[in-house]
RNA sequence: GGAGGGGUACCAAAGCGGUCAAAUGGGGCGGGCUGUAAACCCGUUGACUUCGGUCUUCGAAGGUUCGAAUCCUUCCCCCUCCA
């Protein structure tokens, strides 16, 4: 019988591969299982691209089982050379903890701290990584690695091929990894590895090296790459990276990214990023394809920014795009009474709203028609905003394009 | 260690003494169409500007010249072939 988290885990489609998938699914059926996945410290924050890894997490809690979180504050000190096309920057001790520290906090939201039995372990291989011996790790570990076989992976692979240089150090992070993998699996009874499908080779090192040394039984699983329908990474786009922090995205603005889903990537992003049932994302109607958007904005901004944050989010997107007028969710900018009894330039003012890098950009984009204010596009880059164009309100709309709003507030 | 080739804007890639703030493509941004979608079409894409211009940019630092992305010197980095 198919266990209910890998019943799941495909129909959501979080499925890629698997190392071992019937003994996998017996050693779930037999109870209370660990299973660990390793995230990146180079970022301050976490963003959409590691939601994948997350729901994952949060679908072995749901269906009884441990997760345990690794965060990487040894092998960030490496940096893992998959999918990379150059040595990344080396980054400070200080910044790694900074980062662990704010990671960490993400995971709080995601998933269920309270309930004991399930609730994530966290550990940092730092701890383990930082103590190892040398001479006693290339004896004990390197003794299972053949170079002919790492040459092999297409992490090493690749970057030899384009003849980009590999350092020594990098080259080292699959076995750091499946040396953390071991170490779970000793310490924490772990026998299975998530991640992305990027990270194949390296789990099954893991795995391997579980085998050899301890002579024990270890799984790995990994979830798809997401491409988007338009052919994009996900997770980052030209304005910046979707953070999932408050601090570095608001919500309305993580709301609107839902929102602005393509078309073709809706049902697929509701089974995989939101808690709606398989069986009914399956019925619903993509005729109203919009409600859906709307339903996938909701449902994934409340799993992180909770209920409140998400209702304010949809109605200010309510007010900007059915009604031409301006919610509380959008960012305010302050402008002292006096300064506007002189009048400020728009100019001035909108580079004040923070919605352009320049006063060329600020000139430019008036020339193309692309600036309004309170829904009326400026025609003049001289024009002078007084406390007239307040139309009588100690507010106003500012508008870059259609989707980017800032309210310039008066005050004393 | 020897012999060549190269480092140009967000990316790719032209330019190889003035007409170069630098062709072209991609990406981005704005407009149009629409549904806050896709596709398509148009405009735009260093900064500042009193819209006359001014300033900073072509790996780094010097030099030649009235004038340099373009020529010379040194340095740094990358690649190809040989050892």
């Amino acid at each position: 019988m198919e266990n209910s988290f890998l019943k799941e885990f495909k129909d959501r489609e979080y499925f890629n591969q698997c190392t071992s998938f019937s003994e996998l699914d017996d050693k779930l059926n037999g109870g209370k299982t660990r299973a660990y996945i390793g995230f990146d410290c180079t970022a301050q924050s976490l963003h959409v691209g590691s939601l994948l890894q997350i729901m994952c997490l949060r679908l072995l809690q749901k269906h009884g089982h441990q997760p345990i979180v690794l965060l990487g504050g040894g092998t960030t000190r490496i940096g893992d050379p998959s999918g990379k096309e150059e040595t990344r920057k080396m980054l400070s001790e200080k910044e790694i903890e900074k980062n662990i520290k704010n990671i960490k906090s993400i995971f709080q939201t995601f998933l269920n701290t309270k309930t004991a039995k399930t609730k994530p372990i966290f550990v940092n291989n730092y701890k383990w990584l930082s103590k190892l011996n040398y001479i006693k790790f290339l004896r004990d570990i390197g003794k299972h690695f053949t170079i002919n076989k790492m040459l092999s992976f297409d992490s090493v692979k690749l970057r030899l091929d384009r003849e980009q240089s590999l350092s020594y150090m990098e080259f080292n992070y699959m076995i750091l990894q499946a040396y953390d993998f071991l170490e779970l699996r000793k310490t924490k009874n772990c026998v299975l590895q998530i991640g992305g499908s990027d990270q194949w080779g390296n789990i099954v090192n893991g795995v391997d090296l579980i085998k050899r040394h301890l002579g024990k039984n270890a799984y790995g699983l990994t979830t798809p790459l997401i491409t988007l329908a338009s052919g994009a990474k996900m997770g980052k786009t030209e304005k910046g990276a979707i953070w999932l922090d408050k601090k570095l995205l608001s919500p309305f603005d993580y709301w609107q990214f839902w929102r602005n889903t393509d078309d073709r990537d809706v049902i697929k992003f509701l089974k995989m990023f939101t808690d709606l049932e398989v069986k009914k994302i399956e019925e619903l109607s993509i005729s109203d394809i919009n409600s859906l958007k709307i339903l996938l904005a909701n449902e994934a901004t409340k799993m992180l920014h909770g209920k409140e944050a998400t209702s304010k989010a949809e109605k200010t997107a309510k007010n900007i795009f059915e009604k031409g007028s301006v919610g509380e969710d959008l960012k305010t900018i302050k402008i002292i009474k006096k300064v506007l009894e002189q009048g400020i330039s728009i100019i001035d003012l909108a580079i004040k709203s923070e919605l352009f890098l320049s006063k060329s950009e600020v000139r430019r984009t008036i020339k193309n028609n692309g600036i309004k204010i309170n829904n009326q596009t400026i025609e003049d880059e001289n024009k002078i905003i007084l406390i007239s164009n307040f139309e009588g309100k100690d507010y106003l709309k500012l508008s870059h394009g259609k989707k980017k709003h800032v309210i310039i507030k008066i005050i004393n």
